[in-house]
DNA sequence: CCGGCTTTGTGCAAACATTCACAAAAGCGT
DNA sequence: ACGCTTTTGTGAATGTTTGCACAAAGCCGG
């Protein structure tokens, strides 16, 4: 795995930030679909992705040269390409492991059964809690993991345990042959090359909104002086050692 | 708002990239300092957070000069530098919109609460979830939301309502005086300039572990030709019109 | 006090991403 | 068939992020 020949337009050369940004295409477009618009020029198309339409032009055009100038995209013929880009014409088993309160919410989540994903199975190691119903599905027990990953053909892997445990999961998924994992435990996960780890972390954005707050609060401050009316902000607290 | 002066070293200047991985230095510090280490090095300290040595430095030289040549640095006082840095040596209140299963997951998730932020309320528009406990606190109706707002000098806003009344909710947090909010309905919120909005996804985190799955897959297949083992991967559906 | 060892902080170049701005393409009305 | 209008697709310019590689700084043992 070293020099990437690169195929002539392949499957490769589309740039991470362009296909972070598919998916919230994709939403667009099927709003636009079930709205029964049948062309979008960029234009909209972007406005309705909240990016620029020269960005949006440029995204597209890695996947190929599907619109006609002077017209825009047919919706249901780029929907099915953007689609087929981001691999959603085939169906992804999915394994969720841990059965707390947010586990249980994502198994019941409805944008996560709808379109591409599954949940093949909701794994927890707390037997108190095997057995237990939840979206249809019945929690079964860690033990399971590999057996449900074969059986079903897993290859995404999502963690919802607790902090401790996130690591020797994500060990033991890689082992069975998951190669993506979705991790929402609030650990750096170590895996081997060619897996692929994502993580979503409440606590990391709430600090990247406090940073900006922060800084849009002592800006408004230094211009603006002190302030007579009583101003929407964080109570001061001492920073614990 | 032309020419930014950008003072000294001030609040300023502290590239998009770099806020973001703040918070991730800010937990491994944490783990250190609970750990009992003193001094850490970047090389330690950016293997631990995930990232590669030189980036950490250049991170923290952001920040200041806070390192000692040939030691490494202060665990505590970088700890420090880190949290005030983020705004986190302040109190954050903050408001939930949806008393769902996730909203619900969320008020509970302990990591919220943790370090800087306080769950001020937990709002439903669904009368029904009005009053019940959750996580030490009572749901209340979505029309005190401008009232929680400003009793508790709420600026952040989290949105975990259906994306129907996502946009809805968002004006309403803005208008009562929010800034930051984080998203996690999956819609493109509209906001006016000054106000921060992150999303946090689910199917959109799904969707690029899928692109990057079937690019493996794909040129696992390429290079392997026809396998003969049972094969980890996805079931082919058809794609709906 | 000095030389050796370690580790930071940063100049610089390469890689990546965004945005502008416009020529080339396509539809449409006459 | 032609010129007008619209809108795509993309070179080129600009901005941001990464990573190398090394000089400057600080500790330590003698």
């Amino acid at each position: 795995m070293s020099h990437r020949p690169v195929s002539a337009n392949g499957s490769h050369g589309i740039p991470e930030a362009t296909v972070a940004r598919l998916p919230v295409y994709l939403r667009a477009l099927y709003a636009l679909a079930e709205n029964g618009t049948a062309t979008v020029s960029s234009e909209e198309l972007a406005v309705a992705a909240g990016v620029n339409s020269a960005k949006l032009r440029k995204d597209l055009s890695h996947l190929g040269s599907y619109g006609t100038r002077g017209v825009g995209y047919d919706v249901q013929y780029l929907l099915y390409q953007v689609s087929r880009e981001l691999g959603l014409t085939q169906d992804w088993p999915v394994v969720i492991i841990g059965a707390g309160n947010l586990g249980r919410a994502l198994a019941n989540y409805g944008g996560f059964a709808s379109r591409g994903f599954r949940v093949a199975a909701l794994l927890d190691a707390d037997a108190s809690v095997v057995g237990t119903p939840v979206a249809g599905l019945v929690v079964q027990h860690s033990d399971e993991m590999e057996a449900v990953i074969r059986r079903h053909r897993v290859s995404i892997g999502v963690i919802v345990t607790p902090a401790t445990s996130a690591q020797s999961v994500c060990d033991r998924l890689v082992a069975a042959g998951v190669t993506s994992i979705l991790n929402f435990a609030p650990v750096v996960l170590n895996v081997p090359a060619g897996v692929d780890v994502r993580k979503v972390d409440l606590s990391i954005e709430l600090q990247i909104l406090a940073f900006h707050a922060q800084r849009r609060a002592t800006v408004d401050n230094a211009v603006a002086g002190p302030v007579a009316g009583p101003v929407v902000g964080p109570v001061v607290r001492a920073v614990g050692t």
